[in-house]
RNA sequence: GGGAGAUUAGCUCAGCUGGUUCAGAGCAUCUGCCUUACAAGCAGAGGGUCACUGGUUCGAACCCAGUAUCUCCCA
């Protein structure tokens, strides 16, 4: 006895080891077959499978295992990303549980510790992937930090340096003060916040009013007026008033014309700054007058350099001030907001403090306040490598999926700044620049080259390794990822390798929208220098896995179920399908149980399919009898095929899997089975079997991608399989459309409106399914209903199926198109309420028939539809002619 | 502040170049059924002024303009 219900946990891993025993996702060069390639969005090595990871790799998969069963050559590479600021927090805050302070530790202690980590937790997420069931080839699993891949970002580098396309200079970062590094304008979150703003008074030097014009104008400013004079300047920061450099006004601003030129105090140090007059200054936000702080703040930094300011930095790079700064050195900023804000206000400093509504940039990885910080990094200029990767999107050769996304793109492509690579870390890609005694540097792509090049760069032939330095920062991570395309299949330090020229461009790749910058644009780019194509054709784009109320999903909220949870309770093709129901390309996912639910049920109803068609016996001697609905069904599954195609085409992913949900259960399992369904312990005729079997054998075929492990499980069930004959590599359905399957279709469903309307009797009737029926039917083409009289019968559980010239008395009646069907009924029939019903129908045609007349009674209609919407138009007022003589006639009948 | 996109049933979404019975699906809801594959199921039913206001057209969910609301991106 087969079980009622599917049980997952039992058949998944036998399933994933099985494939994998047999070799089938990996992938080789092969000229007969072609290509189909997918590289993962490497995940970090500190990560858990998360959700958002499920909704992706579910998307992989079933593109993967899709292209396979086409006959593909499906390559789908694996791997991990190094994450340098997550994992070196993660092994500062590990170390510092076992009482070791990173300070105290060598650069190669360091790493010692960190590689030790990765060793241990690094893979972990690869492995449950398997249990999602992603068909990756794990033989080809990557990671960025890996020997050779470190190669090719050092041969990256170098290349990109000679080509005058990297430079070292110091510009305007976003410093992380709690990670230690600079991080890229891509890693800053903004943040709303309810700040503060403090309004400082700044002392005029040689402190006369000197017109009374000027005098209303302060007042207006919310300054005072009595000696000494004051010019008043809005700030949120007030800390950073011991870097000021300048007051800035604007040109145009009536208030402070007078003031240009001159110079006021800095409010508690006393240190003398000029004023001066430039346009960027707006009139109407703060006091008009704004403080320059080039050291601190990115606008500043570029007034500063447009009035030959100096720059003074008066933060250390963990956020404390330093002694530049003369006040509260050694406390933290924030610390030293507070102090300053309570000196000012105590020496009359302090005009006022508002409240006002600003955003906070924060670090997307330590989640510290930002500090926007001069400094010396390398950078890598953009200009170059955007243009090309803007025109390849723009012109389709690499299609956004939902194209929406398009316009972002470019938007951020033209107005792309240099990419800041360098890390104040040592977890990654140390950069390969050597800085010679003099302070000058070579860079080279090893210790040796870069002595040769230093000793002639020096004209010093005895410069030896040791009196080189290595620069001490390590390159973003993102220059790792960015060649992850090419990378992966070594095509760094060998070229022409036949992986590289086989697998190279990839197909499709599947992200997340927050990274189309961080890392897709990227991608394209470095696949531009340095293959001059297109890393992959296609991006799919997912969305965000939210919970019902809207919020992401996060660790912290606890509003995420942890997935391999999910995968144990309900196994992994519920999950996947579950994920898969309701997330169109691009739109976030609300995720619910209920999705989970269905997933579950889904599997439950194929199993069930299953058990009915295991539970037949065959009798060889009984003749075929469900010829029709063998034609139907085959019909079915050509149009549904194609429509399902065509959404992988699209790249429709939850409209693929409804459209096979709905054939599997609406089609086969209610319709198709229950009419090649023998009568209870009854055998079935071979000719049925076979059939039926095959349908099913193409049901998992399609139902593979989606649900990898009970399609398999139940086509070695169904029947015995040779050696290597799994679902897993079977071939993807191509079904041609068999002739005559319009009117095969057609014919089918005029029988079944006939059943449901006998159905909807016994609903109304209350009549349940057991009780025979009877079916008296008058129509003007007996031949058309007759040939479908078995197929109704049996559906619709009827005794008899007549035709008659007249309705038999005590019936209920219904119409499909011209014809009137009627069941008598052995109870009491409510004519007064069957008349109002088919009244209420006859009124409905009726208003309908009017509005079709009245569309063809219209002079300009006729003369400007075209000739298949007139057709249309005249076959509707036929059927609803039709219809309304025989509503009529039945209510005669009455 | 600038830009992009969205607004269709209780929820999540389809709806192709304007024209197939006065708008479709899945889920949810309601009613009735334990009918020998499945109650994780079966048979039915209800539910929408296609955000709003105008315009173009013989004809608008679809095209145009404006308004409102939401989301995202950039500053």
């Amino acid at each position: 006895m087969i079980a009622k219900t599917y049980s997952p946990a039992d058949v998944e891993a036998k399933w994933y080891q099985r494939w994998q025993e047999q070799g089938f996702f990996q992938a080789k060069p092969n000229p007969r077959k072609q290509p189909y390639t997918v590289v993962i969005p490497p995940p970090n090595v500190t990560g858990v499978l998360h959700m958002g990871h499920m909704l992706n790799n579910t998307i992989q998969d079933v593109l993967v295992r899709r292209a396979r069963m086409q006959g593909k050559e499906a390559c789908w590479v694996p791997g991990t990303d190094h994450a340098s600021i997550a994992t070196e927090a993660k092994v500062v805050a590990m170390l510092k549980e076992q009482g070791i302070n990173k300070k105290d530790l060598s650069r190669e202690d360091f790493l010692t510790h960190a590689w030790a980590w990765k060793e241990k937790y690094g893979g972990i997420i690869l492995e449950q992937l398997k249990q999602l069931g992603a068909s990756c080839d794990w033989s080809r699993t990557r990671f960025t930090m890996e020997p050779k891949l470190t190669e090719a970002v050092l041969r990256v580098f170098v290349d990109l340096y000679r080509k005058g396309l990297i430079y070292r200079g110091v510009r305007m970062v976003n410093w992380d003060p709690l990670g230690g590094t600079a991080i890229s304008d891509e890693e800053v979150i903004p943040k709303d916040t309810q700040a503060k703003m403090y309004h400082l008074k700044y002392e005029v030097v040689g402190n006369e009013v000197t017109s009374d014009e000027a005098k209303a104008g302060l007042e207006a400013g919310h300054s005072i007026t009595s000696s000494p004079r004051y010019i008043v300047v809005a700030t949120s920061r007030p800390e950073t008033i011991m870097a000021d450099v300048a007051v800035a006004v604007n040109p145009t601003d009536p208030r402070y014309q007078d003031l240009a030129g001159q110079r006021v105090r800095i409010p508690l140090l006393g240190r003398e700054i000029p004023v001066i007059q430039d346009e960027y200054v707006t009139v109407d936000f703060g006091t008009g007058a704004l403080k320059v702080t080039p050291a601190h703040d990115l606008n500043d930094y570029e007034l500063g350099l447009k009035h030959n300011l100096p720059v003074i930095d008066i933060l250390n790079d963990n956020g404390t001030l330093n002694e530049k700064a003369e006040l509260y050195v050694g406390q933290d900023r924030f610390a030293a907001r507070r102090n300053i804000v309570k000196d000012l206000q105590e020496a009359g400093l302090l005009d006022k403090i508002e409240e006002y509504a600003s955003i906070v940039q924060t670090s997307e990885r330590t989640g510290a306040v930002i500090e926007p910080k001069l400094s010396l990094q390398w950078f890598l200029k953009m200009e170059h490598l955007a243009k090309p990767a803007l025109e390849v999107v723009e012109n389709d050769t690499i299609k956004l999926h939902p194209p929406k996304f398009k316009n972002m793109y470019r938007v951020w492509m033209e107005n792309v700044r240099d990419w800041c690579i360098s890390r104040q870390l040592w977890w990654g890609q140390r950069i390969p620049a050597y800085y010679l005694p003099d302070g000058s540097f070579v860079v080279a792509l090893n210790e040796e080259e870069a002595v040769q090049l230093a000793r002639t760069q020096s004209g010093n032939h005895n410069l030896q390794a040791s009196d080189l330095r290595q620069d001490e920062d390590v390159l973003d991570t993102w220059f790792s990822s960015w060649l992850w395309p090419i990378s992966v299949f070594d095509g760094f330090d060998d070229p022409d390798n036949a992986d590289i020229n086989y697998f190279y461009p990839t197909n499709d790749l599947v992200t997340a929208p927050e990274i189309l910058f961080f890392w897709v644009a990227r991608m394209i780019m470095a696949g531009l220098e340095y293959r001059k194509e297109v890393p992959f054709k296609n991006v799919y784009l997912t969305g965000i896995v939210r919970d019902a109320q809207g919020r992401k999903m996060s660790k912290q909220l606890g509003n995420s179920p942890d997935p391999l949870d999910l995968i144990r309770d309900f196994g992994a093709d519920a999950v996947r399908t579950g994920m898969l129901f309701s997330s169109p390309a691009g739109n976030d996912l609300f995720y619910d149980q209920k999705l989970i639910d269905q997933g579950r049920n889904f599997n439950n109803k194929l199993w069930n399919a299953f058990r009915l068609v295991k539970g037949w016996e065959v009798d060889n001697a009984l003749p075929f009898a469900n010829e029709q609905a063998v034609k139907w069904f085959e019909a079915k599954l050509a149009e549904t095929v194609a429509v399902l195609d065509e959404h992988f085409e699209k790249f429709r992913m939850s409209d693929a899997l409804l459209t096979v949900y709905k054939l599997v259960w609406d089609d086969f399992c209610g319709q198709y089975l229950e009419m090649v369904k023998p009568a209870y312990q009854h055998p079935v005729d071979a000719e049925t079997l076979r059939a039926t079997v095959s349908f099913l054998e193409t049901l998992l075929k399609l139902l593979h991608p989606f649900m990898p492990f009970i399609t398999e499980e139940l086509w070695h069930e169904l029947a015995e399989r040779g050696p290597k004959d799994y679902v897993c590599v079977a071939h993807w359905p191509k079904v041609a459309t068999p002739a005559g399957s319009a009117e095969v279709l057609a014919g089918m469903d005029k029988a079944l409106a006939i059943v449901a309307g006998i159905r909807n009797v016994r609903n109304q009737k209350n009549i349940g399914p057991t009780k025979q029926l009877e079916l008296a039917v008058k129509t003007d083409d007996q031949a058309a209903v007759e040939v479908y009289a078995t197929l109704v019968r049996k559906l619709a559980n009827l005794s008899d199926l007549s035709f008659v010239s007249e309705g038999p008395a005590s019936s209920v009646s219904f119409v499909q198109g011209s014809s009137e069907f009627f069941v008598p009924l052995d109870m009491q029939v409510d004519a007064a309420a069957e008349r109002a019903r088919l009244e209420k129908e006859l009124e409905y045609a009726n208003g309908f028939r009017d509005s079709v007349n009245k569309k063809l009674g219209n002079e300009k209609f006729v003369a400007n539809a075209k000739p298949d919407v007139l057709e249309r138009e005249r076959q509707k007022l036929a059927d609803a002619e039709a219809k309304i003589t025989a509503l009529e006639q039945a209510l005669k009948a009455l």
